[in-house]
RNA sequence: GGGCGAUUAGCUCAGUUGGUUUAGAGCACCUGCCUUACAAGCAGGGGGUCACUAGUUCGAAUCUAGUAUCGCCUACCA
């Protein structure tokens, strides 16, 4: 049986993926088992895969498929969600580009389109995550636009609206011109801006006088209403029950007093556009304002405005300035930073705006849902995001869930010829329900008008855990019995608030049960740069492509490495490459392995059962750590034990400890206690590197077609004994010794040298001694009571250990490195012995940590003994 | 403006309720090796007054306060 020499992913990845599809190994169904469920956080249907998908799910997986192999019936449910703005956005995008306006098709029209193009492009981020391995059940892949999760949407909404939760009423809103939707506060970034602040002078009513307002846009005077100023403030107190003029357009407007306005700000006057900013807005509330909105939907300014009618707001910022520079009403502008919103989606500045939408009233929701959390009934790993969900959850809003879209699902609110309106689940149950409320309208179908708006994408997000299980429709299914609540919900810390906080809020009010025990939160992906992977910057890799180089286990490690929960990962490379080397290493492990020649009567060598003992021990110990680092979510962790494991310690000193020598046949128990381990360490790895694990797994050992690492059983820890660890550490170091002796005094690795052990008093396993002699390529070993001429030494503890060779030994240079050891030494024990003469320490410090230093102090003073002798020694 | 968090080796990070040989890992780096599993490798090695200052303590990377720098969240100074 040939193997290649260098390992080659793309070969076995698909081959096994396919197999394990085939087999159903990634299907769940309630059984008796305890379940281990995980819902997908929903990539959105208009995605490609990106490095945060990569790491997300890599993670997820991991996690998914060590629970099954633990035994539990696995359950990691996958899907997308239709995510209404940027779908609806690309479809128009993509009926531009094919000469069609979106005005010019009706409703249904547009939607059908939409269909299509979801069906075209929705599933390409789930095929791409077949590539990185992820176990999911594809049987259960759900989509937010689906029949079951549909209904399950407009059934919460008209059940909160019926609880008096859900609520329409005239706010001021974020609104997008572009998409010519409002958004919710989520939706909106603040970013700091270079601006200008325009000093204005608007003349008093019937007087010579002026009054100079500052505004950061000029454009929107035309929508004013009122100058404001502080009633404290001295300097405007003579303007009290006078009137402004508007510069250009002439309205006449009060000057206002409220103390609001900060005095040191700008002039310490304000001009109030009711309209367009949201304390302008209040302030017109208090003191009945007129409100002008001078803007369209679009953007550009409307008849109201009077000015400008049909231009763009950021043209007519510009234009407006000049003409009132020209007007004599721009005293001055002034540089200036500020923090402008703007659309998460489209990246439009956003433009507070009046309108009319749907709430969703949130304090009673967040006070269970930021109990759950404080109380760790959901806990957050890492733990530091309480604190920034509390802070959230303790100054919540209002959520505004409307959106002037026709992608998503449309709100169950139909109108009636009187103005009113009912909210009901179809249309049928509204009509019913108006007709009687309103016996005297004789209502038909027909009179009945659906809103126009859609809901926003988080609404039906919220419900995800319980709606793939159709727990709102059928909240006593069989399904959402077994499965809900989920175990742990992997995500970005960016969407706490969209997302994870909401749909706390909804388990509860549902399900009356928190929707996830867990709540892992990942770091953002960035470059090397530590800015963040995104398409505009074209700073991140292509996951496919990174995938066909280093294979998707090398991927997936390169992930995994260098990124503990929740701090941001800097991607490079070279952690894929790393990772990929990591495959070739097993593979070629696998390669020594498979070309032993196995005899079945050799006897086992001493050095090979020991080496077996201390491994034994060794896995045990190393399993129990990485089943801690598990507990506590700690991933990056638990691989890097696992790869120092395989690498370190199982490649580098068990199987070098084991090999038979060149074209020798190893005997049969060595040889079988080898497999095992090499198979357990494979199913240990597996969850990391699902393919290439599986491969080694069958080649290994030949295994019948129904056999799958995969739903192998995850190997439990056994008992480990200490002493054969820490003796196996002490032949490590006298072989590690040798070794350096050996580039230090130019032995060549093929002859063979002698060791001469000096244990002053110390235990030594001599059962070690074949072993060392092994690795060390040793002639013998030998213990001895005194100094070895013409060697080189070392020291082991307060073992002193001698290799002798043939050159004369450099007296000085033996005597200047002993002397260093001397010197750290006693810099040492000058430390341990500052504590112990301290009788404040020898007093208060618990018994064990005294102790503690006593043997420190005893140590060195003996390693100094020695040392100090060898050295006399070497001088005489 | 408010809140949260960070600062440990060239880089990315651990350091578990203050004490376990005067700080650990991976990568990178340096030296020597094509030693028949692996140069995508092997063997060995160097490298940090734990941001700064003061304090608490017998003892501080770890606790407290302040300073500096950075990051994230949040807010109505036009």
């Amino acid at each position: 049986m040939t193997i290649a020499t260098k390992f080659n992913p793309a070969e076995i990845e698909s081959q096994w993926y396919k197999h394990w599809m085939e087999k159903k190994y990634f299907n769940s169904k309630p059984d008796n088992r305890e379940p281990y469920t995980v819902v997908i956080p929903p990539p959105n249907v208009t995605g490609i895969l990106h490095m945060g998908h990569m790491l997300n799910n890599t993670i997820q997986d991991i996690l998914v498929r060590r629970a099954r192999m633990m035994g539990y019936n696995a359950c990691w449910v996958p899907g997308t969600d239709h995510a209404s703005i940027a779908t609806e956005a690309k479809v128009v995008e993509k009926l531009r580009d094919e000469g069609i306006d979106k005005q010019s098709l009706t409703r249904e029209e547009f939607l059908e389109h939409a269909w299509e193009w979801k069906e075209k492009h929705g599933g390409i981020i789930l095929e791409q995550l077949k590539k990185l391995g992820a176990s999911c059940d594809w049987e259960r892949t759900k989509f937010t636009m689906d029949k079951d999760l549909s209904d399950s949407v407009i059934k919460v909404f008209v059940d909160m609206y019926n609880k008096g939760l859900v609520y329409r009423g005239i706010r001021m809103v974020n609104w997008d011109p572009k998409a010519n939707t409002a958004l919710s506060d989520e939706e909106v970034i603040h970013k700091e801006v270079q601006s200008k602040l325009y000093y204005l002078n608007y003349k008093i009513e019937g007087e010579d006088g002026h009054i100079t307002i500052a505004t950061t846009r000029p454009e929107t005077i035309l929508g004013d209403t009122a100058i404001c100023v502080n009633p404290n403030d001295d300097r405007f107190a003579s303007y009290k029950g006078k009137n402004a003029i508007v510069p250009l357009i002439g309205r006449t407007i009060p000057i206002i007093f409220d103390d609001y306005v900060d005095m040191e700000f700008g002039t310490g006057a304000l001009k109030i556009t009711p309209a367009h900013d949201v304390n302008d807005y209040n302030l017109g509330l208090k003191h009945k304002l007129e409100v002008v909105d001078i803007f369209n939907p679009d953007g550009t300014l409307n008849e109201s405005a009077q000015l400008y009618v049909g231009k763009d707001r950021f043209v007519v910022r510009k234009e407006i300035v000049e003409e009132l520079r020209q007007k004599g009403f721009l005293q001055k502008e002034e540089d200036y930073v500020n923090k402008v919103g703007f659309s998460e989606r489209t990246d439009e500045v956003i433009e507070p705006k009046i309108s009319l939408q749907w709430f969703l009233n949130m304090q009673e929701l967040s006070k269970p849902a930021l109990e759950v959390v404080m109380d760790n009934t959901v806990a957050f790993y890492p733990e530091k995001f309480k604190s920034t969900y509390a802070h959230w959850m303790e100054n919540i809003k209002d959520w505004c869930i409307s959106r002037q879209l026709w992608w998503g699902h449309r709100i169950p609110a139909y109108y009636l010829p009187n103005k009113e309106y009912i909210v009901a689940e179809t249309k049928e149950e509204a009509l019913k329900i108006a007709q009687e409320k309103f016996p005297e309208l004789d209502l038909q179908s027909s009179d009945l008008e659906q809103d126009e708006d859609v809901l926003d994408t988080w609404f039906s997000s919220w419900l995800w855990p319980i709606s793939v299980f159709d727990g709102i429709n059928n909240p006593d299914n069989e399904e959402i019995k077994y499965y809900y609540p989920t175990e742990v919900l992997v995500t970005a810390p960016e969407i706490l608030f969209f997302w994870v906080a909401r749909m706390i809020m909804a388990g509860l009010e549902y399900t009356k049960e928190i929707p996830f025990k867990h709540v892992y939160l990942t770091g953002i992906v960035r470059d090397k740069q530590r800015r963040k992977m995104s398409k505009s910057l074209g700073n991140s890799p292509d996951p496919i492509e990174l995938m066909g180089i280093y294979g998707a286990d090398g991927v997936r490690i390169g992930m995994l490495l260098s990124s503990p929960a929740g701090n941001d990962l800097l991607f490079d490379e070279a952690l894929c490459e790393q990772g990929r080397n990591f495959s070739n290493k097993i593979w070629n492990a696998m390669r020594l392995v498979k070309g032993w020649q196995v005899d079945e009567n050799l006897p086992q060598p001493l050095y090979a059962q020991t080496s077996i003992e201390w491994f034994e021990s060794h896995l045990n110990k190393t399993l129990i750590d990485i089943n801690e680092a598990f507990d506590k979510y700690r991933l990056s962790d638990a691989l890097m034990m696992l790869y120092k494991l395989i690498w370190d310690d199982f490649c580098s000193w068990y199987l070098e400890a084991v090999k038979p020598a060149y074209q020798q046949p190893i005997d049969a128990k060595t040889y079988k206690e080898t497999i095992d381990f090499f198979e357990k360490l494979m199913q240990i790895l597996h969850p990391f590197m699902p393919f290439i694990t599986e491969e080694v797994w069958h080649t290994l050992q030949s295994k019948n077609d129904d056999e799958s690492i995969m739903i192998s059983s995850m190997p439990k820890p056994g008992k480990f004994d200490k002493n054969t660890i820490t003796n196996f550490e002490i032949a490590k170091e006298i072989i590690a010794n040798t070794r350096t002796i050996r580039q230090e005094k130019n032995i060549p690795n093929r002859d063979k040298i002698e060791i001469f052990i000096n244990k002053h008093n110390n235990e030594f396993d001599e059962s070690l001694n074949d072993l060392i002699i092994k690795l060390a390529n040793a002639e013998n070993l030998e213990f001895t009571d005194s100094n070895v001429e013409n060697s080189a030494s070392f020291r082991v503890g307060t073992m002193e250990c001698f290799v002798p060779f043939s050159q004369s030994v450099n007296v000085e240079e033996e005597i200047a490195k002993i002397d260093d050891e001397i010197k750290y030494l006693e810099g040492f024990l000058k430390s341990v012995m500052g504590k112990l003469s301290n009788e404040k320490f020898v007093n208060n410090a618990p018994p064990k940590v005294v102790e503690i230093e006593m043997k420190k102090k005893a140590d060195a003073e003996e390693k100094i003994r020695i040392l100090t002798e060898q050295k006399n020694n070497l001088k005489a």
